[in-house]
DNA sequence: CTATAACTCTCAA
DNA sequence: CTAACGTTGAGAGTTATAG
């Protein structure tokens, strides 16, 4: 397992790396909201879901009192009022910018860089000669994106993703680690150790599901499945965790990707504020999910073929009468022209609709994505009105870019929008927008 | 029957 | 006052369908 000592696996493709570092943010919405508002420091604190759903990020004191990840709020209501727990509405604006702030930091320390979600990236830290300590060169990441940021970070490094991630989980976990963890720094039987007090559902790529078939093969720990025949894992489970294993063995084939590559369909579906009944609503928020992800798909310069729009009744409330419908609608040639796409929307709406439901979630979807440059050609092809719609679309994109999402955009939105999600608790745009600056004590 | 499309399952943050 | 429970994207594997 030390470093440059391992053998070849040629059924997965062994890349030629042998250090990662995964920085992972601690906490990462409850830390962004800290910044701006110091009287959270010390206190429980909870950021919840879109509609202020479920928990999804809770402060060191919040996970110490009992507070689980991904629990509804209102189930949390006695606890909050006893411990006095803060709550707060997902501030996607502000973590975003945060997080760009943080990764370019970051970027700093490796020539390769993959932001893998808005709180954590991988780099490469292969052939840092200058760096043979690489546990203090992960101390000085953490110390420089406290120090310029502000938020904390731990960092976990080892030969393959994998095992970055778990050596991040120990970073986080054990307090002598300073919040650096460099596997292969680690003796061996420490490692072992720490493997078998691992339950197998830690490892990245076992979710719920597999550990439990797992524990009924008698894999229960990390180590049990580092230490599984590669053989019965593949028959088992097919190739997805049969390179999770080998990845456990220090061999990496999950590679970096620093370049994020364009969606193949794109996604925008929420719930409601509030349940709804009538068609005239859900028209306005399927509009408005379709113009949401129109721009999705032009800022990735695509078109798409298809387009999927899909209803939802509270699943929440199995008295009332449920209905799931979904219908693909096809369109004449590949597009990305927000009107087109409504009224592709509006016309698949209209098909699945029916009375009598409340509804508590629409969302469509755009598929059969394919680049601008591969627009098929017809011969009932009408140029100019082809170059008509994209200056239109270019012109509003310009604008809602340069002023605010939604300030161009198509009637029928809505203007009061009955139907939007509840934020009752948001915190300002404190790095968006001066105005909202002003809140900042 | 095969190649592809469509759908389902699983996972992650 | 009650009821209150996330979103987006990927990939593999399976099933349905077209030719």
């Amino acid at each position: 397992m030390g470093r440059g000592h391992r053998v070849g696996h040629p059924a997965y493709g062994e890349l030629a790396v042998r250090a990662i570092a995964l920085v992972d943010c601690n906490n990462f919405y409850v830390s962004c909201e800290r910044l701006f508002q110091p009287r959270l420091e010390g206190r429980p604190v909870v950021v919840l879901s879109n509609n202020d759903g479920c928990v999804v990020s809770r402060s060191a004191e919040a996970k110490q009192i009992g507070v689980g990840m991904g629990v509804p709020w209102f189930q949390l209501k006695a606890l909050a009022r006893q411990h006095d727990i803060v709550a707060l509405s997902s501030n996607y604006a502000l973590y975003a910018d945060i997080s760009a702030r943080v990764m370019r930091l970051l970027a700093a320390f490796s020539p390769r860089q993959e932001v893998y979600s808005i709180d954590e990236c991988f780099l490469e830290l292969d052939g840092m000669a200058a760096q043979p300590d690489l546990s203090g060169y992960g101390q000085r990441m953490r110390a420089s994106v406290k120090q310029c940021v502000g938020i904390p970070v731990c960092v976990g490094i080892a030969p393959s993703k994998t095992l970055a991630k778990l050596a991040n989980h120990i970073a986080k976990k054990e307090a002598d680690c300073n919040g650096v963890c460099d596997l292969d720094a680690m003796p061996r039987a420490a490692q072992q150790a720490r493997f078998a007090a691992l339950g197998a559902g830690e490892v990245w790529g076992v979710g719920a599901r597999i550990a439990a078939r797992l524990q009924g093969m008698g894999i229960d720990s990390v180590l049990d499945l580092q230490t599984a025949p590669a053989t019965v894992i593949r028959a088992a489970f097919g190739v997805v965790l049969a390179r999770t294993l080998a990845e456990l063995n220090g061999v990496a084939c999950i590679g970096l990707e620093p370049e994020p590559h364009e969606r193949q369909q794109i996604v925008c579906s929420r719930s409601f504020g509030t349940t709804v009944g009538d068609l005239a609503q859900l028209e306005q928020a399927v509009i408005a999910y379709t113009v949401r992800a129109a721009e999705k798909l032009r800022r990735q310069q695509s078109l798409a073929g298809v387009l999927l729009v899909s209803l939802c009744t509270n699943p929440h409330r199995p008295g009332a009468p449920q209905y799931q419908p979904q219908i693909r609608v096809p369109l004449e040639s590949p597009c990305a022209d927000s009107r087109v796409l409504c009224r592709a929307a509006l016309s698949g709406l209209q098909v699945i609709f029916r009375h009598g439901f409340g509804y508590r979630k629409a969302g469509i979807t755009l598929a059969g994505i394919i680049p601008r440059a591969a627009r098929p050609r017809t011969l009932f092809d009408d140029a100019a009105a082809q170059a008509k719609s994209e200056r239109l679309m270019q012109a509003v994109d310009a604008i809602n870019r340069r002023m605010g999402s939604g300030t161009v955009s198509l009637l029928g939105e809505g203007i009061h929008q009955r139907w939007a999600m509840q934020r009752g608790y948001l915190s300002g745009g404190f790095t968006t927008r001066w105005d909202e600056l002003a809140e900042v004590r």
